[in-house]
DNA sequence: CATCTGACGACCG
DNA sequence: GCGGTCGCCAGAT
């Protein structure tokens, strides 16, 4: 199979969490940087599993177009994310490192005022 | 081969 | 915080 060891970071971002295009190149190495993270995801197949939607740009920026990008917003959404009309809400809280893994990681305690 | 176009990111005003 | 520009690299025309 097309084990593109990008597909494979990405399966393993949990639900409700996401990581960018320069997390991914950063990651992993990718010459190119975070295009050629976004070339592979452009790229991605529809039937392994890939939770493409869970990838954005550098500070939770949604950048695929249309008509995915309502897709995209839609499957966020589901998982809990709050999207503004252009970005991701609090991305900090959601934003995704491998090297959580396990780990709890989840969202960052508020300060209670 | 020249040029344009991206599922990008860092910078600058 | 937002839009414009430049650097980067592979594919398409």
């Amino acid at each position: 199979m097309n084990w593109n060891p990008i597909y494979v970071l990405v399966k393993k971002i949990p639900r409700g969490r996401v990581m960018t295009y320069g997390q991914l190149a950063k990651a992993l190495r990718l010459p190119g940087g975070a295009r050629t993270a976004g070339r592979a995801m452009a790229a991605s197949p529809s039937d392994q599993g890939v939770p493409w939607h869970r990838v954005v740009g550098a500070g939770g920026r949604l950048l695929i177009r249309e008509p995915y990008a309502s897709l995209q917003r839609k499957l966020l959404e589901s998982e809990g994310l709050a999207l503004a009309e252009k970005r991701i809400l609090d991305f900090r809280n959601y934003e995704w490192n491998p090297s959580e893994g396990r780990r709890r990681g989840v969202v960052k305690k508020e300060k209670r005022g």
